[in-house]
DNA sequence: ATGGTTGCTTAGCAA
């Protein structure tokens, strides 16, 4: 089983990418943040066209989640069922064959101390809280997504400079600790424990030409998952050339 | 750098 996620930033402004993404790498299933889009305006023909099936969470201007997959989904829900209101776009899953898949695009929280903060801080619990009410660790869960957070310093370009702020703070990472404390581990981690690969690089000051780039974008396995992970990398030529998303794809490959 | 770039929407916000 194939899994890929991918910020793309606008998923109109990234189709053609995205259709070519699929041809070259053939997933199972594409996780896909920031569509950016209502379901009115998102590329359902083209997709279907390149022999995929979509489920979409989305939303105007901002936002959006969705799974595109080559097989058709069981359980397709959106958003986090507690009945509290929030009208981000941010989650959707579904099941292929007999595993879980869940895409997530967390809050970016602007900056510390900042109202969007405590959104993300507070979504971050919602997520935990979901995740127990509705799985278990011994379930086969892959959650991935566009997290906003760097889990160490080893995934930071520049570590003290980062230190303390948004993407990088101590309650961010604590908040991701939690979640990975329900039984979840971090899939690229699991196979490089000391490997520097970053997911994301600013558009500004050239950032992905100075390599100044952050690891964001995880993929997340209960154990049972872990065990069947043989491959997992990074695709940076999708940060290349004409119109890239300000984000690489992730691919994981599970026997 | 209270900057720099991109996308959506059309001047300002979000990232």
């Amino acid at each position: 089983m194939k899994a890929a996620c991918w910020n793309v930033n606008s998923i109109n402004s990234r189709l053609d990418r995205a259709v070519a993404f699929l041809g070259r790498h053939r997933p199972d299933v594409l996780c896909l943040q920031e569509l950016k889009c209502l379901e009115d305006k998102f590329p359902f023909d083209a997709f279907r066209n390149a022999g995929y099936h979509c489920y979409t969470h989305g939303q105007k201007t901002y936002n959006g989640v969705a799974l595109i997959s080559a097989h058709p989904l069981t359980d397709v829900r959106a958003g986090f069922l507690d009945g509290v209101k929030d009208d981000d776009s941010r989650f959707i899953s579904g099941k292929l064959g007999d595993v879980n898949v869940l895409c997530g695009y967390i809050p970016n929280g602007q900056s510390v101390g900042a109202d969007k903060y405590y959104f993300k801080l507070n979504w971050l619990d919602r997520m935990r809280r979901h995740l127990e009410a509705e799985y278990r660790n011994t379930d086969n869960v892959v959650l991935v997504g566009d997290f906003n957070i760097a889990p160490e310093d080893l995934d930071v370009y520049d570590p003290a400079g980062w230190r303390g702020k948004i993407l990088c703070s101590q309650k961010e990472r604590d908040a991701l600790t939690a979640i990975k404390e329900f039984g979840l581990e971090d899939c690229f981690r699991n196979k490089f424990p000391q490997t520097v690969e970053y997911t994301w690089w600013d558009y500004r000051s050239m950032g992905f030409q100075k390599n100044l780039g952050l690891r964001i974008d995880l993929i997340l396995a209960t154990p049972p998952m872990v065990k069947r992970l043989e491959r997992i990398y990074v695709d940076r030529d999708e940060r290349k050339g004409e119109k890239p998303s300000d984000h690489a794809p992730i691919i994981a490959e599970f026997i």
